[in-house]
DNA sequence: ATTATGTTTGACAATATCGTCAAACATGTC
DNA sequence: GACATGTTTGACGATATTGTCAAACATAAT
């Protein structure tokens, strides 16, 4: 028979190619022509692999949660403090970031697609040895034992991947706004930016009483 | 003549529901006929008013804009201290936002389409008394006179909108995994939110030192 | 009632995209 | 060389969307 070999290649560089258009555009605004022109092949070639855009997507999914999801086992089950470890979060986060740039607009995307299926997914991709859940027990272990503030997940959720997915998504109003269009600015921006995130979220791990501020009902 | 008041009401029917669907569905995914069918109409009759898709977009996008710049006038003009002041900003937003929670998700996404035309119309909707600018004279000068700490104008920017508009653009999300699907928890954990987000703001406002951290190279 | 003006609609052509098919093509095997 | 198997392509029909037109419709002025 024919090359199997080039067969598997050809999976590979269409996969790849549709990952970075899917990223680039979003699920519903890719077409089969965009993601065929990205690959060098014909559209009918594309479909040849992949029957259907949703084959594809499928595809491709689990393969974009793994940029999503970087490797962050080894930090989370060092012995560091809690505040190194997100040292060390943020610093594989921020490089697998800049590698994928529209990454956070495309997984807001699907999430508002669909979230059931987003969720399953994640679930999928983290399997067993779920580090995430990991990450949770040791933080609320850490707190009843006093070592960091009590503050709740959600919260630190919301603030860490807020601050750290943003600046992506409105990267070309920073740049033009910012930034002044210099190129390189924004990757050095987001670097330097390590620090402020750090030391938000220290902030927020901080056994002191936050300061003084009357609730509001 | 037939009632001009009619065409008027009708015109004013059709924006408020492109609006809707353009910042539910965005620029691109939104088609004619969803808008039609949500302002009550045919297709053909919402050709008659905008004679085309690009026509009604620019139509609504000064008000999508009104709705994203909410009025902060009287808070950035008073004379309290600049952390009320954000404390007003901040309900401000939370309820403009509640209002309207796909908003964050049509701006990235209008961003990313046309970052320079987004950028004029929200200079042109600023107008000459300029709110935001106002505001960061006033940061500035209250940095300058050693009142808050120097802080880069971009790191309050970034921190103030990823915290405020993460939560939104994640909604979908959150609600799953950390509120249990349960009606008005996600009001509710954005309105008690803010106080997470003042802490945040005035932890990077503050005039005492960053605590000691080592640059990393 | 007739007319003029403004509004609505169904039908149409143009374009884009999708998925399928049969035919052409290439490359190993005999 | 002939065959079989795997790959690529052009052509096609189906569907969705857009913008336009002429015809139908409604209402106010005469």
């Amino acid at each position: 028979m024919k090359a199997k070999r080039d067969a598997q290649d050809m999976e590979l560089q269409i996969l790849s190619a549709a990952e970075k258009v899917f990223i680039r555009k979003g699920r519903l605004n890719a077409t089969m022509g965009d993601i065929a022109k990205e690959a060098g092949i014909s559209r009918t070639s594309l479909n040849y692999y992949f029957r259907s855009k949703n084959r594809l997507f499928e595809g491709i999914l689990g393969n974009v949660l793994k940029s999503m999801l970087p490797d962050i086992k080894s930090v989370v089950d060092s012995d560091a403090p809690m505040l190194k470890k997100f040292e060390g979060i943020i610093d594989t986060y921020t490089r697998a970031l800049l590698a994928n740039p529209s990454l956070p607009r495309f997984i807001i995307s699907e999430i508002n697609l669909d979230a059931d299926n987003f969720i399953r997914a994640v679930k999928k991709m983290l399997g067993a040895e779920n580090v995430i859940l990991r990450l949770r027990a040791q933080l609320l272990s850490e707190m009843k034992k006093g070592n960091i503030r009590k503050v709740p997940v959600i919260d630190l959720v919301t603030a860490y991947i807020g601050l750290m997915a943003f600046p992506f998504m409105a990267k070309n109003l920073l740049e033009r706004v910012f930034l002044e269009n210099k190129k390189g600015a924004f990757e050095a921006y987001i670097l330097q930016r390590r620090t402020l995130i750090l030391e938000i979220i220290s902030g927020m791990l901080e056994i002191e009483k936050p300061k003084k501020r009357k609730a509001k009902k």
